[in-house]
DNA sequence: GAATAGATTGCTTGTACCTAGCAAGGTTAG
DNA sequence: CTAACCTTGCTAGGTACAAGCAATCTATTC
């Protein structure tokens, strides 16, 4: 399609090969992205009776990423702090995460999980790597490398769209360099 | 987990080591697909005004998949019958989909997109797909391209131990054949 | 330098909505 | 009659938005 070089629209030719194929890629992402959240969505409902299910998300953070507040957390989740609120309240109520004044700001508190909410979250860690470790088994290293890697960019890429979307929020590990969204 | 792990040989570490690939392979994967379960599930929330939400899936399914009963559906999208009756029922009020008696069963009846619905249909993946195409636009084609090889596969897999899992009984035959499907 | 009014930050609570499953019903088919 | 298909009532959980309280910060004034 691309080849000939007619005089009257060269310019747009090489163009648009480029852009169909961007544009057939997202579609295809699309499709994949669409089955893959149904996936998760029956596999969250299936993984549901032994333990509570979205506050785990925040357990873990606490757990690999260290003591933090609430804020930080529902920047981190993506999650309105009011529904980090009210998890947190039930993760300490059920004893995985206690409270403890924060020494620089006495307005809120520093958030730790209990040695059972490190516990709690290793037994879920241990089972779900079981079975995705035995979904992986039969894939080559490198289609796991480039899974992990891809999916890992996408999340990125997708963290920076959100984020740019809703302003400036807390962020640890990602250098989000935006411009500062004053007003 | 207990293969054969067979030791006495003069180099024991390859067995090791492709284990634990495997189990950091698996570890790492299961931390991506956390992180992009809370991203997807942000973007959903943000997508949420301009339309429904879930049963867009539905829809996605009818237009297709063509006319199908709920029954069908339910077991398609993972979902319990009475989800898929209400969701159906917004649809239909909303115009969406219309109800067709079923020629061969009076029980029940085969469910349409209208042409409303796929016009929504068409314009919710039109408007998910320039997002989608804003955020490859940077990539290379060869990770494009495995980003939707490995997920399509990881969507295979993860698909077929579902539907193991749910037994023989449930749903075989709908959600597997689907290869030029998009949704 | 101290006091303090106003703005900002951190969190909680009230309310409403959406999604989902389970259980109990109707209705039709065989 | 029994089984298949669908609907409806009830319940539960997760989430956002708005409103509000408490602690801190900033700036102005004296």
């Amino acid at each position: 399609m691309s080849k000939g070089l007619v005089p009257g629209c060269d310019r747009a030719a090489p163009q648009i090969t480029v852009e169909s194929a961007l544009e057939e890629a997202a579609a295809g992402l699309g499709t994949e992205i669409v089955r893959f959240s149904r996936l998760l969505a029956a596999w969250k409902q299936r993984a549901k009776t032994d333990g509570g299910a979205a506050d785990r998300v925040l357990l873990a953070r606490l757990v690999v990423g260290g003591d933090q507040r609430a804020t930080d957390l529902a920047a981190d989740a993506f999650l309105d702090l009011s529904t980090v609120s009210r998890q947190v309240r039930s993760l300490v109520e059920r004893g995985l995460v206690a409270r403890r004044p924060d020494p620089e700001d006495r307005r809120g508190s520093l958030l730790t999980a209990t040695d059972a909410g490190r516990a709690a979250f290793e037994n879920y860690r241990r089972q779900r790597d079981a079975e995705l470790a035995a979904l992986l088994a039969p894939w080559s290293p490198q289609d796991r490398a480039d899974l992990i890697r891809l999916l890992g960019r996408l999340n990125e890429d997708m963290a920076t769209r959100q984020h740019t979307r809703l302003g400036p929020g807390g962020d640890q590990g990602a250098a989000v360099e935006q411009g500062e969204i004053r007003t």
